[in-house]
This record gives C-alpha cells, structure tokens and sequence, in this order.
DNA sequence: GTGCAGGTCTGCAACGATGTAGCTGTACGT
DNA sequence: ACGTACAGCTACATCGTTGCAGACCTGCAC
C-alpha cells in the first residue's frame, strides 16, 4: 500500500488536515511545523494521490485534445506544443482522436471523456456551431481552427485569409497568373478552405486578373488528394503555371505528380502550400508556403483554456484570437 | 451537480449498491430490477463518476505512453495506431513526452504519470535496463523499440536486423557496391541503429562484399541529420553508387541533399530508408524503404500490455515479441 | 418441519484527499 | 482586566464509487 497522508500526519505528530495545508501552501502555518511535515513527507517518500485529489476537488489538471488524427502531422506537432506548454502550467493534456466523425465528436463533448478533463481544446470538424452550443456543457471549451467562428466560444486561430492573400500575391509578383488552388470545399466562408480561398480570389482582384472557377479543384486535404487534383487539371488541359495546395499535403502531393509527370518546377509550375510543416523544407524542391504561427496558437490557446478554468479569465464574450502569419519562399515558387 | 448513484438507487428504488451492481455486471440480479435500474440512468442522464470509480478501484482505465516527441512522424503515427487499438479494449491513452532526456524518462517511470495510468508503454531512449528496473514499480511495463533487450522486461519490436539485411540485399542484388549507412550511432548492437547496421553487414556478409568503414556516418535520426551527413560523404569525395538510411528521416534528407547537388536518383545514387513513414510513399522519387510492422506492434503492444494489466498473461518472464517486416520497393531504389 | 444452498438485495465501511466549522492560545486595544 | 481578533491547528463530514459481510427469501432434500 502506498504511504498515505494519514501515515505522513502520524509520522510528523500533527493532523492529517495540517498536512493537507502544508501540500496546499495554506498561509497561516508555522515554518516548524511546516518543517515536521515536509521531513516526514521526505522520509517516508509521500507522493499525493491525484486521483483522491481530483474526487474531492473536482479538478483533473487535464485539458482535453479533440483533433480528427494524431498521425496528420499539423496535428501531431500542435499537440507537442500544446502538451509542452501545458506542461508549463502544470496540467497534462489527453488526446482524443475524433475521426472527423460527428459522433465521435459529439461524445468527446459530452461523454466521460469531459469528465477527466478541466476543459477542451476542440478542433471541430463536422459538427455545426449550434450542436456544439447545445452539448458543450459547463466546463470551458477553446475552439482551434477556423471550423466555427461564433461569437459564442473562444476562438484561437491563425490569418487564413490574410496568410492566403499574401502568399497568392507572391505567386503574382513572381508574374504567374493562371495559378490552380486545390483543396477547396464549399462556397462556405467560416471555415479554413473557404477563408484561403477568399483570400486568394482578394489577392487576385488586388492585382486586377481575373478569377477563373475551372482553376478551383476539390479534393482531400491530404498528399493524394493533391495529387489526383492536379492531375485531373492536366487530364483536362486546363492551363496554369502556378498551384496552391490550401495546404501543404496537398502542394507537396501536387507537386509529386508534377515531377513525376515531367514538369519543371519552379520553371514551368511555381507550386506553394499553407501551414509549414517541417517536411516542407526538405521536401525537393523545398516548398514556398506560410508559417500560421503554431507555436503561438499552442501558447495562446493554452493559456486562454487554463486561464477559463482557474477563472483568471473572466469575459463572458467568446474570446477570438488571431496568430500573426510568416511567408516562407523557398525554391518551389522563389 | 451531476446526477449520482444515489439518484438513480432513489429513482429506481433500490439501494444504491445495486445499481453499483447493475454498471458492473453483477451477474445475480432479476432482469426486471436491472430493468428499473436502467430506466432510471436513462431518464436522470446518469454518467458514472470515473474519478470515484478510480479513487475506490485503484484503475484508471488508462495507458501510459511515454516516447520522446509526438511531432516526429513515426511516433505520432504509433500513438495514433495505439490510441485507437487501446480505445477498442476501453483504455484511454496519456502521452509523456520525454524529449530523449533521463530526467524526463525517470520521472515518467516513477512520477504522478504513472499514478494515473494502469501501465506503461516505455519508449526508452536515455535509461539503461538496471535504472528502469530498479524503479519500474510494481505496474506493467511494456517496451517499445529496441533500446532496451532485457529478459526482465516485456518488449514489443521489429526485426531490425533482418530487415536491415533485406533492405541491403536488395540494392546489392540491384547492382550496387558501395552502399553508403547514415545515421549509425555506437558500436552498440541492442539498439535499433546498432542492429540495423549489423543488419548491413550481415547482408554484405553474405554477398561477399567488403565491409568500408568510411561509408558508416553517424548523424541525427532527423532530415537535416541525413542531409549534412551525405553532404559530408560528397565533400569528403567518398565514393557510393547507394544510400541507406537508418530511418526515412535520414534517408529523405540525403535524398534532397543529393538532389540539391545535382545527382540523378536512383541513376547516380539509389537511396533506401526505414520505417515507411506515410511521407515515404509521396516524395519524389518516393522511398524505397522497410515497413517495420508498425501496425502489429502496436497492436501487439497494447494487448500484451493491457493483459497483464488484467492478469490475463501471467507469465513471470518478459515476453518479447518481433512484428514482420515488409520490403516497400519504390523509385528512389528500384 | 427443519436445514441447507444459493439467488437477490441491502448497509456500512473504505479509497485518500479537501472544505467547513470550531477550538485553542496569544497579542492587542481600551 | 477583559473583550476582540486572528494565527494556528484539529475534528469531522464529504466527494461518488466499490468491497465485504450479511439479511432475507425461495426451493429442495431429508
């Protein structure tokens, strides 16, 4: 059996709440008798149990981590930020994988895995604001991503239709004009494909050229996805000398049936991402994309989430923070 | 406040252990008391408590795992796959990132992570086998990777050697002499570069090739490590007609180092990796690399883990278990 | 009719911590 | 000298569940 504060109460000669408020730095207590128990704690090796601990207070020190796959890596290396800064605060952080299935969505929302966790970083894919609203429970919940912008829920996310803009005007500058856009979904502008292509067809008004819908292709965000895209845009003989993929699986994938297909790039097609992800540095050519500032949606979001739940935090308003955005040119489109 | 036991005894009349008996499957209760008791938790919306449920228990229902970075691609593709087979048999998965350090790795081993899981997948990268053991407690423990192959403890692994060696044969049997090894660290052969290497040699054994020294580099197991280390082969002038990676990290950043020089794959230099990452398949050309089975490690890991967790494997030795590997032919060594 | 087995259910204690209330003793103002 | 305030500590109840022991009933054997 494990040592007990009963057992580092008994050892010290003191009751077993004046060890709790020794462990509780509760003020009123005096440094010899604080002293007895942090030695009785020291000898007989106490280690508090968390989970007596969470019964009794209500607290978990979890935050809970709602993403579709943990093997994407944008995810994966947003849940190693999220995880070393929560760390930093002292709260662990449990990942849920929902699929991007509404169901799976729906019972990290509700079901037992809220209970072991303070609050939730969600990253909601198919579930629509208001079935979020109706489920979300007391408990506070950080939005990620741009799937749900309502005023109702804290928000961290990163400039999709700026970071766009900007990087498509790049493409411009670089004097391309017939540049394909991959991975676009709906007309719907909440959401993270409709706002890149907002701020791409924005870019292209800037510059005065034309939009031309036969340059917008649908697909998976993923590298096959891109792939296929780009391939059924030369199967068709559509013609363009640049491509965005929205985001960087699909500009790599695009990329790789270009190279595979015999295009030059950047000569005859300057191809560009979204997200940077660390394989697009060395991915060949390296890839021009635009950093939306990970590291600080990591920290932010963090901090806003235990800052809700130890109340720090107290606007009743949806809090909705935006990431700065770094272009990253590299040899794909210089 | 949430609705509890009681409310549901009260609601169902019947005491609140019966209802207790109900969640557990008690098998001596009339189907018609079992019947009110689950009307009642369907009307009040009972959900039971699981942090009581671990306080009184003594099990949390969750597995540890402890790796060095969730944002290095192989890991976060395993955490994903042992997630999910975890979830399946009703456990939770909790990360510890240990960032390769001793400090970390120990305290993961010992601190209040291991209190709130039932037992540990260990990744372990900077503990030897007699500091884990002396501190491994009285929790299951299941080895991952091969850092670490000791009798004492239960270990999940691949076939490093074998596959290293079939890896080897295969760009031997495509004409190749000089086989260039990134990434190889100490002589040191119970861990996975160790092995790997020996692997190497083994197959070059074989066909009786002459083992060169001055194709072995060390290097990080990361892209940036295998781009600088067949940098340094190519400015050293060391002559190689193939490349094989210790892992695909390693394997892809030479891939782009050599293609960045202006060498023709495979043509000049045919590059081969280990892992099969999912990135393998959509660089260009795409990896010839070694599946290592991750799927049935995972798996494998999980159950074994989770069985001596519930005292269905009772076997007092540490059972070792070898996934199998599969040749991935593709362009970058055909 | 009594004894026994065992199905069915109940009550109480316990897991290990924290919250609340209250009990002392000293310092201080008047 | 006495009341008050508050530092410093203790005792007890409590969080929501499960383990243990036993009560009660029914059916069957003798």
């Amino acid at each position: 059996m494990a040592v007990t504060m009963n057992d580092v109460a008994r050892a010290a000669g003191v009751s077993l709440k004046t060890v709790s408020n020794v462990l509780n730095d509760y003020e009123f207590i005096r440094p010899v008798t604080k002293q007895k128990v942090l030695d009785a704690i020291a000898e007989l090796g106490y280690e508090a149990n968390l989970t007596a601990r969470s019964l009794r207070s209500g607290k978990t020190r979890m935050l809970g981590l709602v993403l579709s796959d943990l093997s994407i890596p944008y995810y994966a290396e947003l849940a190693s930020r999220l995880m070393t800064f929560a760390s930093a605060r002292g709260y662990r952080v449990l990942v849920e994988q929902s699929g991007a299935e509404p169901g799976h969505e729906l019972s990290a929302l509700q079901g037992p895995f809220r209970q072991l966790t303070d609050g939730l970083l969600f990253t909601p894919l198919a579930l629509d604001a208001g079935t979020i609203a109706a489920h979300q429970g007391t408990k506070p919940v950080v939005m990620l991503g741009e799937h749900i912008a309502d005023p109702r829920f804290d928000l961290v996310t990163m400039k999709n239709a700026e970071a766009a803009a900007a990087i498509t005007a790049h493409l411009l500058a670089s004097g391309r004009r017939r540049i394909a856009v991959l991975g676009a979904a709906s007309e719907d502008t909440t959401d993270s494909p409709g706002l890149r292509l907002n701020g791409y067809r924005e870019a292209l008004k800037t510059a005065g050229v034309e939009f031309d819908p036969a340059l917008v292709v649908q697909c998976d965000w993923r590298r096959d996805g891109g792939a296929s895209a780009v391939g059924s845009l030369l199967d068709d003989g559509t013609e363009f000398d640049a491509v965005f993929g929205l985001n960087d699986a699909i500009a790599l994938g695009a990329m790789h049936e270009l190279l595979i297909r015999g295009h030059k790039l950047p000569g005859d097609v300057a191809v560009a991402g979204f997200d940077d992800i660390d394989e697009a540095r060395f991915a060949s050519p390296s890839l021009t994309t635009v950093s939306p500032g990970m590291e600080e949606i990591a920290e932010r979001s963090v901090k806003l989430l235990i800052d809700r739940i130890e109340g720090a935090e107290a606007s009743s308003e949806g809090l909705h923070v935006e990431a700065g955005f770094e272009l990253k040119v590299r040899e794909s489109a210089p």
